[in-house]
DNA sequence: TAAATTAGCGTACAGTTGTAAGCTCAAAAA
DNA sequence: TTTTTGAGCTTACAACTGTACGCTAATTTA
């Protein structure tokens, strides 16, 4: 096998083992080097042919959720255009993005509010473009002007990211009521932007 | 020095110091025993003297916190009583506990999404007092029914909490247009659901 | 084919952690 | 006054951490 693909490979067992040590009680910051290389199947010192750092794994693996984060994205533009509301279709989707991509929403929520600067700022990073494409979106459906559209998408952002963390971890009738309760709230914010563009 | 006091000061210095090492960079679940007996001045096998485990101090620390926002509460009526309007007075109270209780606020903020189940369900807890509060403050002062009511409540809480953790390490500056944004979104929140429950 | 590169390993070490065991000595109780 | 209690201490240990150093063996390059 070549060299470049086994590197690859092991890398990629690398990503794996931290994703999967990232479960309901375990934070970027209490996971080891030496428990990373446990999992992945490898010698603790192995880990410095790959990255310099638990600090620049960590890195990637934001970088793995902002990309997962995105195609949540693209799949629930594509829902929208093919009809169901645009609110419905957008929670709908995101409620099961968290269900099947368990630890990578987590890990974003996490770090978002974690301990390292570094982390906070990535995964900052990849809310605000979720900000951005709602706010273009916003005002190209609505016709509202960019301040106000850009207000209520981020209120919109900040409610949805607040019950996904309340999701993550309910049992599934809770995660449905969750839900319909997010798509009333969200309504609510839709409805009182339009009416602040009114006056 | 009468012993019972003896030990209650040293309880304190053991608390205080963990909140000074809940800075920008540490989480309950990243101070260890042994640097808390250090700065608090104590010999490490001494703490368990005053708790069973770091867990314990931790949902002490938790409760704390949430004293200290059950204050922020009642302060916030107080002023409200006294003029000026609801979602403006609310917001630059808690505008201002932020800067004051720095650390008391991050730890509520990190531990909401921390990787400890008990301190996660101890935060929770202390923001359904909130929740709750609102909620009856809403139904009283507007007469909105009681679902509506909550669901308004819940998003406003949820969005204060959000804006709060951007405003925690935010520069001054930053911190005034964030909290009247803020106040923007809470009145978008207030008046979606006021034509919701007019529908 | 010979030489160079490099992913992965084993060993080693100093630093940290939680906590068990038992001592001291001042305050409280008898 | 004598006895009991208990907060705080010192010492000790096993477990874990990150990472430095140098080796091996297989792939890649020359």
């Amino acid at each position: 096998m070549s060299r470049q693909l086994q590197k690859l490979r092991t890398r990629r067992s690398i990503i794996d083992a931290a994703f999967s040590l990232l479960d309901e009680q375990r934070s970027l910051s209490s996971i080891s080097l030496r428990e990373v290389a446990r999992v992945a199947g490898i010698a603790p010192t192995s880990f410095y042919r790959h990255f310099k750092d638990i600090d620049e794994l960590g890195l990637t693996l934001v970088d793995e959720a902002g990309l997962a984060l995105r195609q949540l994205m693209r799949q629930a533009r594509l829902r929208i255009a093919s009809g169901g509301g645009v609110i419905n279709t957008s929670v709908e989707t995101f409620m099961e993005f968290i269900n099947d991509n368990n630890n990578v929403f987590r890990l974003l929520l996490r770090e978002h509010t974690g301990t390292s600067v570094a982390f906070r700022a990535a995964v900052l990073r990849e809310i605000q473009h979720f900000n951005v494409e709602l706010t273009d979106y916003t005002m190209a459906t609505t016709g509202l002007k960019s301040t106000i559209a850009n207000l209520q998408a981020e209120a919109m952002v900040k409610l949805v990211f607040s019950t996904g963390a309340e999701a993550l971890d309910a049992a599934p009738e809770r995660k449905k009521v969750l839900a319909e309760r997010l798509k009333l709230q969200l309504r609510f914010i839709v409805d009182g932007a339009l009416k602040a563009s009114q006056s």
